[in-house]
RNA sequence: GGAUCGGUAGCUCAGCUGGAUAGAGCAUCAGCCUUCUAAGCUGAGGGUCAUUGGUUCGAAUCCAAUCCGAUUCACCA
């Protein structure tokens, strides 16, 4: 085997991409044959070469043809051979146009495949050890989670998987809204028609049993304004006149003067929601190092809003109300508090982002949060940084995009909001119907079987909802959604399931002995070559905070597996070589569509 | 009106730090199960990359304008 190590970082156990090393070769020579033109690995663009031309990496040579006055075959011929005759990664080079495509020598792969690891290399040195809090989920306690509520509990949980991976110390937390008067509306609503009933007595999940109370809020208070309306009322005035409304403010005054009968009323309801929302997210998969409760936040920054009169940064009105003026950042003017005193919603987040910070000492703080709110974080962030705070510069808005319906928007008022739990147990359903129509449920024992339903169901949710860029909304076709085949989590499960299958049959034992990759196949090669590229692929996940990077990646491995796995025979290769070293390559996919979903929330069954 | 984001195949989406003939999946059509799991594989058809102009050796990608769609600009949260 020939020795190519000199290739990688030394003092790191850390492997250089091979997209890597061949800018750094590439560099080499071009230092090496045009001293004078400088060329850093930078500012050589290396694309995987197309698979009509032979050769496995490109260089593009156009950029390099006015500097150096060389045509660009003439300077790629002289690349090439520089590189062949330099570097044992190379074993031939072609150019075509103005692109170097470069062969890389099978034993490469060898050596790929002894040193690679995938917990280390996937680590990214400039994320390693940093401490990152990502908020998620935040949910009102006022009705049951929806289709909007699982595109972000699935983002959140992702991400912070993702930079966990990437080497980052990771808080997950949720900031619960559990006070305001959307909260009330629901109490009251309860304390006019509920009879005292409770979930248990109803049979009905806590979330929902509340949720129930909300909409019966609205009924009731539409019905009030058209009462006061048809008596000659103006709508405006109606709305603000109806008897069930006025309950609802005094409600929320009471509670913030902390009514004893309020109190109660309210921790009851909320501990049934809490009970619901424990039930969803356990099935789900959402879990958080700490939950922030709005009841015990909502007073903080009030000392920030003086600190700021203080510094100059905000200004006071003759009402007396505070604002800060950020129409030289192209805004707008902004209120932190009201004139009667009270804090708005911005300032306990300021004050909430500074907590985070005093209790975790957070670098990066990603708020998961629809992009309804892209002002809202703006100012938020432009407001910490004008008051200096130590948070500040680290906030980070991963915005994403509406889910929408093939007829458009969910809407409340239409009923065409889909419920999170009725959702994944449909998942679930067809999940169940499908592999019983395909006649898989051999083998397999009853809890086997729920475990299975529950990991491909849910996988598919997760994944449908996960594979699109997060900033873009999205449709969430139902039919679409349910469909096992293609571009879906059930394609990668079941590419694992095959691999563990064969394994299992040719009793696959993991070997130390150095594989042959000579006269490698080219199915052998296009799956080495996306094995190679995962740590790549996961650094950029989490740079840009992006899951669907992992479920095109991970789809696309499975793809280049099941090609694999047509035309190479493991348990019939040709030689006892050539079966330990599809079997190497197959365990390593394996390995990698497993630790790729896992870190989406998406379990891998070992058959299916 | 200001700001921000989106517009790529019939549908859902990749590709966007400029690079070879713009890619997947679904749907449609045609093949492949005496051999490791056919929830699979192979192939075909399908495109004015919203429009127009600019930058350059080269633009889906960058810039400008326009059109369409969404969000936002509360003493709401």
């Amino acid at each position: 085997m020939r020795y190519l190590c000199s290739l990688y970082y030394k003092n790191k156990h850390i492997m250089k991409s091979l997209a890597e090393q061949v800018k750094v070769s590439a560099a080499k020579a071009f230092q090496s044959l045009f001293p004078e033109a400088n060329v850093q690995e930078n500012d050589i663009l290396v694309n995987e070469t197309k698979p009509e031309f032979k050769g496995d990496y490109t260089i593009v040579l156009f950029p390099f043809v006015k500097s150096l006055r060389q045509n660009p075959v003439a300077l790629g011929n002289a690349l090439g051979a520089w590189l062949v005759d330099n570097n044992e990664l190379f074993t031939a080079h072609e150019t075509v146009s103005g692109f170097l495509n470069l062969s890389v020598s099978d034993a490469y792969w060898s050596t790929f495949l002894s040193d690679y690891t995938l917990d280390t290399d996937t680590k990214d040195t400039s994320l390693s050890d940093k401490k990152v809090m990502v908020e998620y989920s935040s949910p009102n306690t006022n009705k049951p989670l929806h289709l909007g509520h699982l595109r972000n509990n699935f983002l959140g949980n992702a991400v912070a998987g993702i930079v966990a991976a990437a080497g980052a110390e990771v808080t997950k937390t949720c900031v619960v809204n559990d006070r305001g008067v959307h909260i009330c509306k629901s109490m009251i609503a309860w304390q006019l028609f509920a009879n005292g009933a409770t979930p248990q007595s109803e049979g009905i999940k806590g979330d929902h049993f509340v949720g129930d109370y909300y909409v019966q809020f609205n009924d009731e208070y539409k019905r009030q304004i058209k009462e006061l309306v048809a008596g000659g009322m103006e709508e405006k005035q109606a709305e603000q006149e109806a008897p069930i409304m006025k309950a609802t403010q005094q409600m929320l005054v009471d509670w913030e003067a902390g009514k004893p009968e309020v109190m109660s009323l309210w921790n009851t309801m909320n501990s049934w929601v809490y009970e619901g929302f424990d039930t969803t997210y356990k099935a789900i998969g959402s879990t958080f190092d700490k939950i922030y409760y709005e009841s015990n936040t909502y007073l903080l920054g009030k000392d920030l809003v003086e600190e700021g009169l203080a510094k100059g940064v905000f200004y006071q009105k003759e009402d007396g109300s505070v604002w800060i003026d950020l129409t030289t950042d192209g805004l707008d003017e902004k209120l932190v508090r009201r004139k009667d005193g009270t804090s708005v919603y911005i300032t306990q987040d300021i004050g909430l982002a500074v907590e985070k910070q005093k209790e975790y000492g957070i670098e990066e703080s990603i708020y998961v949060v629809g992009d309804e709110q892209n002002y809202h974080f703006k100012v938020l962030k432009l407001i910490c940084q004008k008051l200096g705070l130590p948070a500040a510069d680290g906030i980070y808005h991963l915005s994403y995009g509406m889910v929408e319906l093939p007829t458009g928007k969910m809407k409340s008022r239409e009923g065409t909001v889909v419920d999170a739990d009725d959702l994944v147990a449909e998942m679930v359903r067809l999940a169940q119907e499908q592999t019983e129509a395909a006649g898989k449920t051999e083998g397999f024992s009853t809890e086997e079987l729920a475990a299975l339903y529950e990991m491909i169901g849910l996988g598919a949710l997760k994944f449908y909802l996960l594979r699109v860029e997060p900033k873009k909304k999205m449709i969430f076709n139902p039919e679409e959604s349910i469909d096992l085949h293609g571009f879906t989590a059930t394609f990668i499960q079941y590419a694992h399931a095959r691999i563990c299958s064969v394994l299992r049959k040719t009793g696959y034992q993991a070997t130390t002995v150095a594989l042959d990759t000579h006269d490698i196949f080219p199915e052998e090669k296009a799956l080495l070559v996306q094995l190679e590229q995962y740590p790549a692929i996961l650094q950029q996940a989490a740079a840009e905070l992006n899951p669907a990077a992992l479920c095109n990646y991970s789809f696309k491995l499975a793809q280049a597996f099941n090609s694999f796995y047509d035309k190479c025979s493991i348990a019939n290769a040709e030689s006892a070589a050539k079966k330990q070293l599809r079997s190497e390559i197959a365990s390593l996919t394996a390995k990698t569509l497993k630790h790729g979903l896992g870190l989406l929330g998406i379990g891998v069954p070992e058959k299916m």
